[in-house]
DNA sequence: GAGTTTGAAACT
DNA sequence: CAGTTTCAAACTC
């Protein structure tokens, strides 16, 4: 599948790389001095994306992605975060100004290495320009998933800050004459969480690459060299800049790490320094890890690679996506967790890592709960993923590589894939006990794909994520446009679905941003404490089996249901005002609604796809019977197409994973799920324990039985952490079980949704439990 | 882009 | 729990 960049390619690239007002500012800032002429030009044509193998392609994907990309990247340099991080996000537009900027660790670099290229083809094409951004995805194989493609980075200062990175690295690992130096500050930066992203990315870089890659870098390397031990310095001063802010996310991330990680990550800062930490873990991301996951094709990957390995050393990266608003919500627990363990930052980590049991908790994966929005998002992005998915999942379990391409944007489908993860991670912490290392590790490695995609997103400043609808929103990047509400109930999206308001968002007197967290939690869970499942996602599976009616279209999966169901008066359930509509999946008895004409499955029971049944629902007077059904088909197909990750068929999408929010969760019981999405891990996942999982409906559900709501209690049970077992009361309770995971998580294949639900999620317990 | 429709969320 | 209001997304023009 995968083309190898030519080197010629990459020259180019390179040649454009140096061109770039970047490239020349850091030029100016530090030492290095360009050996050829480059040219930037960013370079990620959406065309280019466009051409994304089979398995990643998604019909819709190219450009819309691309832009959503963007679009994403933009969240985490949230002002408000910055706040906390330092420099940030907005710089990175000013790139040029502020290397520090670009540098931020969780942005920066985390998105570069993130990146994967989806596609082999256009890796190898566009190489250069991934060099440049990141490139990560050199590995074409790598995974789709991650998919982030730098293309979408969208600042070129980003881009260029990132590719910076990787350079560096090789030189330094090559023994480049100054290489060295860069890799020194690195290091020293590595402290925090961010440097080792980098690294990690950098590496990962390499192997996806491969030899071409290698030889691109040796002429990069040329072009980057540091000749001054002082041009390292001010890269380390960048670095640690980015470094502060990285502290943040660093507990987080690491937490997530799988224990081994850390266990390994420990035991060479106690050795050796935060240097030693880093390159270490940038070791074992990109040995196990990154290494097969770059190099070789997804399948292959899967195949070989599997393994819990993969799992989260690239915690940094997932860590850097964490970054985003999704996170923040985490971070903030997280944070206030590390704080407790230990001022600073580094230590924080380290504590959290411990402590946290974390070691241990980092792979979880588990799908966190997921606002409705984004069960629906997750959905989607399952079906954009699910060939991935499924792919990886067979392989291991796996990664669950948002990005589909399919989906609209790849940004979206990785933010949300990566905020699956992060919830799923988040999760497993909590169910240290399920986290066996191998799932634990799988998950975390989704997650850490996800996440890198999402610092790619997020990172890529000028990208705002788009929510858009065009895209597909899918989740991550929603934005919303609240006027009133202040973001802060359930009627603005992001609040929704437990992330906060970034820059795209068109909302007035926004409260939910990092600044006002206090606020945010507060209110989330006076919302939790009207209704734990508030936050959890709004689809579930259930359990019963859906007649698959047609492979051909998305069957509705039965499996999977709106929690709550829904009560449309007058869309008949053929729009997007209908939330089992939205969600990708068919009404059920739950619902209320009139005239449900749901194409993904009516509440009589008729699916559409499937068989035809009697067009008529039981509402529906009119007759259309054919009518109908061709209708529905034709919505579905259409709504397919708009919305990829709304469609059940995708099999996972990724969630967006959660960031389990801590204090949510403390008292609360558990919820029954978490949903995978953002909103509800963020917030409540820590409790309910559970994660949900979005499933997609359709393809998945074959694959995967569902998890009937009612069975919910079952992933809840296994989870389940529960003590506080919520999950029953809420009336919602929905499981979202993330494609993914329970692909992956199941080990036992496809349908045993459960199972898999349980064991890779666990419950979630550890959260909040630790609270 | 403005206005309308819709149904969930919030309130009573 | 039901009815009403509020809200913002989805949709239409």
């Amino acid at each position: 599948m995968m083309d190898t960049p030519e080197k010629t390619q990459i020259s180019s690239s390179l040649s454009k790389f140096e061109d770039s007002p970047i490239f020349k500012y850091i030029n100016s800032l530090s030492p290095i001095k360009p050996v050829k002429s480059v040219h930037v030009t960013q370079t990620f044509n959406p065309l280019s994306f466009a051409s994304l193998p089979s398995i990643f392609t998604s019909p819709h994907v190219s450009t819309h992605k691309e832009s959503r990309f963007l679009k994403c990247s933009t969240d985490p340099s949230k002002p408000e975060l910055s706040s906390a991080d330092g420099t940030k996000v907005s710089t990175i537009d000013e790139a040029g100004v502020d290397v520090q900027e670009n540098f931020d660790p969780g942005v920066s670099l985390g998105e570069v290495s993130f990146e994967l290229p989806n596609e082999p083809s256009r890796i190898a094409i566009e190489l250069p320009q991934t060099l440049n951004y990141d490139c990560g995805t050199g590995s074409p194989d790598c995974n789709p998933t991650p998919c982030v493609i730098e293309t979408n980075c969208v600042s070129e200062s980003t881009c260029t800050s990132l590719a910076i990175v990787p350079f560096v690295q090789e030189a330094s690992q090559k023994g480049l004459s100054d290489g060295v130096e860069v890799q020194e500050s690195s290091d020293k930066g590595l402290s925090d969480g961010v440097e080792v992203a980098a690294t990690f990315q950098i590496k990962r870089k390499r192997e996806t690459i491969g030899s071409e890659w290698e030889s691109l870098i040796s002429e990069t390397s040329d072009l980057l060299i540091f000749n001054s031990p002082n041009d390292s310095e001010a890269f380390r001063g960048v670095i640690q800049n980015s470094l502060d802010p990285g502290t943040t996310f660093c507990p987080t991330l690491i937490s997530q790490f799988p224990q081994d990680d850390f266990t390994d990550y420990k035991d060479q800062t106690e050795g050796t320094g935060g240097l030693n930490e880093i390159n270490h873990v940038n070791e074992n991301f990109e040995d196990d890890n990154v290494t097969n996951f770059v190099s070789g094709s997804l399948t292959d990957y899967m195949e070989n690679r599997v393994p819990a390995p993969y799992s989260f050393k690239p915690g940094s990266n997932l860590h850097r996506g964490f970054r985003r608003r999704c996170l923040d919500f985490e971070m903030l627990a997280a944070r206030r967790k590390s704080l407790d363990g230990g001022s600073n930052t580094n230590s924080s980590v380290d504590n959290k890592l411990d402590s946290g049991k974390a070691g241990g908790d980092s792979s979880r994966c588990i799908v966190p709960g997921i606002g409705l929005h984004l069960n629906a998002l997750a959905i989607a992005s399952r079906d954009n993923n699910n060939t991935k998915l499924e792919t990886l999942s067979s392989g291991t379990q796996k990664l669950i590589l948002p990005c589909s391409t399919t989906s609209n944007s790849p940004t979206e489908d990785q933010e949300i894939a990566h905020e699956s993860l992060l919830a799923s991670a988040l999760t497993e912490r909590e169910n240290d006990d399920l986290k066996n290392g191998v799932q634990l590790a799988e998950d975390a490695s989704q997650a850490s794909a996800y996440l890198v995609n999402e610092e790619f997103n997020q990172n890529s400043p000028k990208k705002k994520r788009r929510r858009s609808e065009q895209a597909g929103e899918s989740d991550s990047c929603k934005r919303c446009n609240c006027k009133k509400s202040k973001c802060l109930k359930l009627y603005c999206e992001c609040f929704a679905a437990g992330v906060y308001c970034i820059e795209p968002c068109s909302c007035q007197d926004c409260f939910n941003k990092p600044i006002h967290e206090d606020t945010v939690l507060a209110t989330r869970k006076q919302i939790e404490s009207r209704n734990p499942l508030a936050f959890a996602p709004k689809v579930i599976r259930t359990s019963d089996p859906i007649p698959e009616v047609g492979d051909d279209l998305i069957t509705t999966p039965a499996s999977a249901r709106h929690k709550r169901g829904c009560n449309c008066k007058k869309s008949n359930c053929l729009k997007k005002y209908c939330e089992c509509f939205q969600g990708g999946v068919g009404c059920s008895i739950n619902c209320r609604c009139e005239g449900c004409k749901n194409a993904f499955g009516r509440k009589d029971g008729s699916a559409i796809v499937e068989a035809g049944e009697p067009e008529e629902e039981e509402t529906d007077p009119s007759d259309k019977n054919a009518t109908n059904k061709d209708f529905e088909k034709t919505d579905i197909l259409n709504y397919e197409e708009q919305n990829p990750a709304a469609l059940p068929t995708t099999p996972l999408q990724l969630c967006r994973p959660l960031v389990q929010l801590p204090f949510s969760s403390k008292g609360k019981p558990p919820r029954s799920f978490i949903a995978i999405g953002s909103s509800s891990a963020l917030y409540t996942g820590h409790r309910y324990g559970k994660p949900n999982i979005i499933r997609p409906p359709n393809i998945i559900e074959k694959h995967f039985q569902s998890i009937a709501e009612d069975e919910t209690p079952e992933i809840l049970r296994g989870n389940s952490s529960p003590g506080t077992g919520i999950k029953t009361s809420s009336p919602n309770s929905k499981r979202i079980s993330p494609p993914q995971c329970e692909l992956g998580l199941t080990p036992g294949g496809g349908r045993s949704g459960r199972k898999l639900i349980l064991q890779s999620i666990p419950s979630f317990p550890s959260l909040t439990p630790k609270h």
